[in-house]
DNA sequence: CGTCAGTGCTGAATCGGATTAGCTGAGACT
DNA sequence: AGTCTCAGCTAATCCGATTCAGCACTGACG
């Protein structure tokens, strides 16, 4: 530390009251008389000395740290990360909160130190985010502890978590089909593990729409949701003689897989095969032609996690943010079928 | 807070010594004369009562924290950010560390609170990352703190820094060309402002590998770093009827951009074309062919910042980490040239 | 038998704030 | 003149650690 850091009590001394009374002004408390003239004195003095209150001595006696920690499972996942620190990040500075962020890969004992680590330094709450929406167990060590879900549900639904409408995804990804004119040949991309959230409710949210308008989907190409598996599967789909006029990929690297395949095997975007997809990744917005994709709402589902966190009232529902349409390049009028 | 916490006090107590005899134990300290039997009724006390020592209490005494800040302009851009934190976050858990994270998003205020507000906090040093590898100037109020900058270099170059060895890449890029067989028809694509410094290091390695053997690059597209601007600059290239046997792309993204134009323009990557790259993303592995790529090592970056800002001596060089070349399979032999 | 060197440990101060309890002096009222 | 009220402030304590200064006891030695 290059100045010997100015307290309390310098400011105090500077305005020629009582530390009782600096602290009080500094606090902006009105439940104790203090006359203008001294209030005055030491907002000046604290201005000219560069006053900055120690947050640690504070904390010490107020047990309020105005720091969250935001514990994940993975940061890395491609993209996720990013905005979804950004929407915390940016809400929690605006608080005046900084934020911890921890990392687990998954690992129970890491997981265990981060909690503990962060525990000790005070956090006033924490996030847990999931990277790819499962059920959560939050440690033990957590109870009693503010705390809010990102993008996983609990058993116990008690837990207030925030996480994409995967659902209505569905259902948007469904309706952009049935609106260009696809009814027949529509073919759903990527496996659906039932423990998977995003998944389950992906497809569930097409299967509502098509069933209420008598659509059903022509079958379902098996494979795990990455480009090399999806462009084998898909291609392997197309060799095999099998024709659709649009694919339902169960997110944008499935999607990105599907493109290659399509290409290799003749087939244009969209004019043979439309395409929609879940994400909203960059990558979406790099294919040609751009990938029509519903996009999860990072930022804003990173903003609501910690804006749920500091509210007054502690929250106990689970919120569902929206999840916007973005790009129509992929989408197109199907074919007439060749007879 | 349910349980309320065990203080230091509780554990002494317990044990039957006094405080100070409990500190010294629970510090692990030598220098205080502490009989066995006194050592192991304090350290059984503290796991019977599962004490943990209150780190607010503790910093403020001793000015340590054992926190970080790690300041960066932007965290969103596309996988950067993922793997590097992923590095700093490990290794200062390694060292019972947490990481503050905060964007700053370029703008000077934002930093400025950012900062103070770590600085409040008491972080005992600072890790400041720019994505974009540009001259940095960290604000004033860092005089006197740990500092190491990642990924970016300070006109004061006695600020220790870590960052990709940008140079070396390019070397590396021309000789995986070279030992292919390519010496006439290699372009570079992507434009390279002299004040980004890894568009400068990279070119400037490129180019010392050609110059030594005595092979001339055969033009430059110039355009922005992203596939579409990319796309569109290459396929031009193409269409003019230019016909080159490799292209040297300042970026992944780029090169997206250029095997969208290969693409259309009917030429096939590797047979027709080959293809190196820079930055080792994702993207690079998803492509078909695989996109060979001098990869950025986004995790030990990380590693390597956190591990100098806690090394007992503070360090003030440029540290240079190699790039691991990835994927080969986007290049080729060239073509024998048609006459 | 005095004292000197260790050994093993404790009391009290300290860090920088927040907070509680209470004090002082002036004017109003009786 | 006595005392009540209230505005305007301060002293002291607390939060939970670390750490400085020093005390009591034991055994050895002259």
């Amino acid at each position: 530390m290059p100045t010997p850091r100015v307290t309390l009590l310098d400011v105090a001394r500077r305005a020629g009251v009582s530390r009782t009374t600096a602290s009080f002004v500094m606090a902006g408390r009105t439940d104790m008389r203090i006359s203008a003239e001294a209030e005055h004195r030491v907002l000046h003095a604290a201005r000219e000395l560069n006053y900055r209150p120690n947050l640690m001595a504070r904390s010490l006696r107020t047990k309020l740290t105005r720091t969250i920690g935001l514990v994940s499972d993975t940061i890395a996942t491609e993209a996720f990360a990013g905005e979804l620190i950004r929407g915390s990040l940016s809400t929690a500075l605006a608080h005046q909160h900084l934020l911890f962020i921890g990392e687990t890969g998954g690992d129970d004992t890491v997981e265990m130190q981060l909690v503990q680590d962060m525990l000790d330094r005070g956090v006033d709450g924490f996030i847990f985010a999931s990277m790819c929406t499962r059920p959560a167990r939050p440690p033990a060590s957590l109870r009693g502890h503010r705390l809010v879900l990102l993008n996983c549900l609990a058993d116990d639904h008690r837990i207030p978590a925030v996480l994409p409408d995967e659902r209505d995804a569905g259902r948007i990804a469904a309706r952009t089909l049935l609106e260009a004119g696809h009814r027949d040949g529509i073919v759903m991309v990527g496996e659906t593990p039932a423990e998977v959230y995003a998944a389950r409710e992906r497809r569930a949210g097409v299967e509502e729409v098509f069933a209420a308008e008598g659509v059903t989907l022509s079958g379902t190409v098996e494979c795990p949701w990455w480009p090399e598996p999806a462009y084998q599967a898909v291609y392997d789909f197309f060799a095999s003689g099998k024709r659709v006029t649009a694919l339902i990929c169960l997110n944008d690297r499935v999607a990105f897989g599907a493109y290659q395949a399509a290409d290799r095997a003749g087939l244009a975007v969209p004019d043979d095969v439309s395409v929609v997809s879940f994400d909203g990744s960059h990558l979406a917005s790099w294919l040609r032609p751009q990938l029509t994709s519903v996009a999860i709402p990072h930022f804003e589902l990173g903003r609501l996690a910690v804006e749920l966190l500091l509210a007054e009232a502690a929250a106990h529902e689970v919120h569902r943010v929206a999840m916007p349409l973005h790009g129509r390049a992929s989408v197109g009028v199907p074919r007439p079928r060749p007879a």
